[in-house]
DNA sequence: TTGAGCACTTACCAAAAGGTGCATACTTGT
DNA sequence: ACAAGTATGCACCTTTTGGTAAGTGCTCAA
């Protein structure tokens, strides 16, 4: 399989180019998918690719929300996929920080469109969300 | 907050512009993860971005382990999000077809560049996963 | 008349993801 | 002596997500 998407349907293209699908992937976005998906990453992300080199706590008190057990299970996520660096260092009381690595920085990259468009249509997607807590998951829409 | 990523951090750029978050959402990124997160989501949006108007059953086929509970579910929501659009014929034999509308098309677009970063890195990805469930989630790495 | 296919729906389950709260080892401030 | 802050670890629990298997109403082919 192959990248999933591909330009305007309309002009009928057969498929996009792609790599043949390494390991478990179906396609890159698959892939693409996989390292981003936490619900605390992309803002992880965030802080770092906008803060630079942050602290734990730091992180900690602008994400706010997010637990300890689930902060560092993502970042350590976030470091084994290869996209964030831990520096330890090893002082008395303990300090350490997380950077992007290139690869967190190219990553940062291709989020940006998708920065964009829930940007662009975050009031038709937050509208539709509303509705969806109307009928709270079991109760099926007038139209049915 | 703003769109989570902002180009390389090494310019310290403040944070890029981005509307001040409607209701739920943390940021632009946030929405748009919130509409394509779903196991099979990515691979719908890529059946029917590439043979337009396409029916359950084929979608049925041409994705193989789905179960149809879930595919409906998240064509569902989906089409709920207004990403696709449900074309019921009425016809004796059940006869539908999911296409993407012009909101899809532009999501569509916007995870180009994702699927271009995953194809792209897809080894890197795909060797660190592979280490990953070397210890089993529970065991910890060497270096710790 | 039996069986297959269509597009679902439903009830029930298992696994994954996330959350809470307590513990640790050490230091600094009061 | 004691509380607070540092960066985690761990046990336990709830929510969310995905999966299985069966059923529905209808039509057409054998």
């Amino acid at each position: 399989m192959s990248d999933p998407i591909s330009p305007p349907p309309q002009t009928s293209q057969p498929a996009q180019s792609c790599t043949p699908t390494l390991p478990g992937f179906t396609c890159g976005l698959d892939a693409t998918l996989r390292v981003v998906s936490g619900k605390w990453k992309p803002l992880i992300l965030y802080f770092v690719a906008q803060d630079g080199p942050t602290r734990y706590g730091e992180l900690r008190r602008a994400i706010r929300d997010v637990s300890d057990k689930v902060l560092i299970q993502q970042l350590k996520e976030l470091e084994a996929d290869g996209l964030v660096k831990r520096t330890d260092y090893k002082e008395v009381p303990p300090r350490v920080d997380y950077s992007l690595t290139p690869l967190g920085h190219s990553l940062a990259q291709a989020l940006v469109p998708l920065c964009t468009w829930g940007t662009d249509h975050m009031a038709e997607v937050s509208r539709v969300f509303a509705e969806r807590e109307t009928w709270t998951r079991g109760i099926r829409p007038p139209t049915t």
